[in-house]
DNA sequence: GCCAACGTTGGC
DNA sequence: GCCAACGTTGGC
């Protein structure tokens, strides 16, 4: 079972969104790393749900992957903000994973904070000019943000 | 809203 | 295959 980070806009699609369905198709990601990454997903896979562009920016919950990638259907629609006139519907570019949701932090845990945790230098997330919006996460990582979304009060 | 960092595109 | 121009991300 491996861990990731998945980043998106709360005013585009929230952690409170993502609970209030029974799950959610990751679409629009149009990196290739990015894409590459959830290739690798497996069903059962936790991800950090974070926000970004936010007040505070930091990781709001946890998802977990439902449904292993497929092809995004947004790319073949010319309607769509994500559409891709360059995919070959025989040989879709772009894919996606569903993901469901595990749970709410009681507050978010902000980027500033995450920065300060000697623990979790080796994040990508924290990594300077890191604009991934799916990067994968260390056990170690992930044990240690648990720990930390368990207490609270950060300053 | 600014801008640094990064990715993509396309002319040559 | 280089690289300038352009677009996007995302913290601040």
């Amino acid at each position: 079972m491996a861990y990731w980070l998945m980043k998106s806009e709360p005013e585009a699609f929230s952690i409170d969104d993502l609970k209030a369905r029974p799950s959610e198709p990751w679409d629009g990601v149009r990196n290739y790393q990015a894409r590459n990454f959830m290739k690798e997903m497996k069903k059962g896979d936790m991800a950090f749900f974070y926000h970004s562009n936010s007040k505070p920016s930091g990781i709001a919950g946890i998802c977990k992957v439902v449904k292993e990638s497929y092809p995004d259907h947004t790319q073949f629609d010319p309607k769509s903000k994500y559409y891709d006139p360059k995919s070959d519907p025989e040989n879709p570019r772009w894919e996606l994973v569903d993901v469901k949701f595990v749970k709410k932090f009681k507050e978010v845990i902000p980027l500033q904070v995450i920065k300060t945790n000697p623990k979790l230098q080796d994040m990508k997330l924290v990594q300077k000019g890191s604009r991934l919006s799916i990067t994968p996460v260390s056990k170690t990582e992930w044990n240690e943000i648990e720990k930390m979304s368990k207490s609270s009060g950060y300053a």
